[in-house]
DNA sequence: GATGAATGAGCTTTCATTCAT
DNA sequence: CATGAATGAAAGCTCATTCAT
């Protein structure tokens, strides 16, 4: 029994071991080579793995980044969403995105780079991602329900969307290219919200 | 010598009509498929024509894609360049680089969606496109020298730099995939300089 | 431990196999088509196995030809270095080539017809190959000395060099082209020898 | 009828031009790359002409190889066949043979060139050249009815055939490679004959 | 579950050859 | 006859994926 489960406890940990060598390798491989580019055996180079076991953890590349991406990702996703439903005025509304984002992109920059740097491919797979929830159709519904109820400025729904997309992915990566600190982010988050607030308020 | 003449035109003609049935065949394999997963093999497969015949053309999808970006992309980078030098103050220059962009994008709205969507593999030929020059050095570079002029407004170069970027492309790629009419591009040009030149005031 | 050792030994043996089978399938295309002519194709096809598998093993034809020859063909030009090393006469010098080379000629019959066949390709590889060895500068060097030594007649060395390399060559192809029997060998390296010196020393 | 006459004696005059613009351009492009590794392509490339015309004087490179070799490799032939054939001795045999071999590698040392190193392709197309005729029965049929004539040694006739062959060859590569002088070829002859001769008489 | 050799589809590219002009 | 674009077979090679061990 004891040997048993020793034995169980050496596998479950080795499965749980090769299946986040094999994501790391991914993302390692995404990186460097960008996602369409990338390949299984690129990935599997990238390890002390045979090429077989990629095939016991994942069916496809593909698989490895969405398992990347996974958790942060999607809870970053909803956490955008929820917090935005609580702005009381465009300030707020604007800085409940950015904020979190830079924060995500922060902690996570290997994986926002990749997902900045192939955003179309990420949107191949219908991933959930902070760049798909910006800019999917849920923040245009929640931008349109805004100007409904007056706490956002009447600006065309669709430039609206883009624009908080456009420059919050523009500014992050910016930021998280050249090397970030704390005093950073603070001050990239406050000119990507200023500069959004302000621009908005003109048009 | 007329024979001769006809005879010579009918053949000529055949060749550039081949070359740029490639090259369309090209334009809607980079468009559908990606550049970097697009291969050769999907060009000549939205063609009639022999796989052998590709390569009395072009050396590669590559150069398919330099051909079809071609004159107008390189013209519009150095256009963008020459005017911003002749700005007299923030709204000149940003009015300067978004009027032309937009124009471009409308009226290469394919090799527009291509690059725009390909942004990382475009970067790869040194080819110069619009993206390429709004990102590049240059415009930094101009920026610098705006700023010390006392022409645009001391902010930081690297957002400056990366806000007119992003949102132009963001802008200009909402306004392309929505159909665009004549009055739409001028409220979008309007809308996208309002946007920018307000935003970076206020930061 | 037993069931282990027999299934590594299984696949093992399978491995070594395929590989010698290519191998052969080699050695029979080279024999048949030439080096420059035979494709890795022609030696898949030679074989029950598919394509891809031959990059499992070799990397070009070329490895292939190499792997062929690998140590029997490597051994024999050292042999012929050393042992013209210690001749201490025109007799011996002779004798000490022809030997051992006609012996490989015998024994490795098909790779010496490759080889003979196919000089000039087989030049292309550095490979140390027996013809190499006896073409190389280094068989010239060694002429030189010994006729500085007195202990070869004072021929020109290009001929002389020329002269030991031909007709071993010749003489090795009839012998092994008419099929070898053991008597024939000696009679085959006491002709050659006694051909050369005798050649020699009238000239 | 002048302009006809003309036009024909211009057209005659450009046929056999472009005839042996091709067989200069085979001549180099085998010296170059060797027989089978040499295309059409690479013929035509060493040429102004488009691919199609190739075709229309030969059929392969190898028509434009047995052109090239034509006339004068077929001569050489029968003169050897025919000298030989008058020899008194082993000595008027030999240099029956070696001088008028000498005097075509001389001659024609870019062809010699040619044959001596690709003897396998050559040996491919049952053309009748020099080094054919040296090796092929013929020569071989002579020796044996030297023998039994008493005007030859009685030697092992394929041994006799061999060394005739492979002497003949090497010295007269190596006489070739280094610049031929005309002192030289009377003395490579001489080697060459004296070598023979005396090497057969002692076996 | 781990292994890695085997597989064959599919890619890039070159080539000999044809044929309309 | 000269031309050279079109053709499709065939080469080299890589890849995702399977499966016996």
């Amino acid at each position: 029994m004891n040997t048993k489960d020793k034995k169980l406890s050496k596998r479950e940990k080795n499965k749980e071991n090769n299946r986040s060598i094999i994501i790391k390798a991914g993302i390692h491989t995404f990186l460097k080579k960008g996602i369409s580019q990338a390949t299984v055996r690129d990935i599997i180079r990238n390890t002390d793995l045979a090429s077989g076991t990629f095939y016991n953890y994942f069916k496809s590349k593909e698989e490895v980044l969405i398992a990347a991406l996974d958790e942060s990702a999607i809870e970053i996703g909803q956490e955008l969403r929820s917090r935005r439903k609580n702005a009381k005025n465009l300030e707020e509304f604007i800085y409940s995105q950015i904020n979190p984002f830079f924060e995500f992109a922060r902690d996570h920059s290997e994986l926002f780079m990749i997902m900045s740097s192939n955003l179309n491919d990420v949107k191949a797979f219908s991933v959930e991602t902070p760049m798909m929830t910006l800019e999917l159709e849920s923040l245009k519904e929640d931008i349109i329900i805004g100007i409904n109820e007056g706490i956002l400025p009447d600006v065309d729904p669709d430039y609206f969307c883009s624009v908080i997309q456009s420059v919050s992915e523009g500014i992050a990566f910016t930021f998280v290219k050249g090397g970030m600190s704390d005093e950073d982010i603070s001050a990239a988050v406050k000119f990507c919200t200023n500069f959004i607030v302000n621009g908005i308020k003109a048009v």
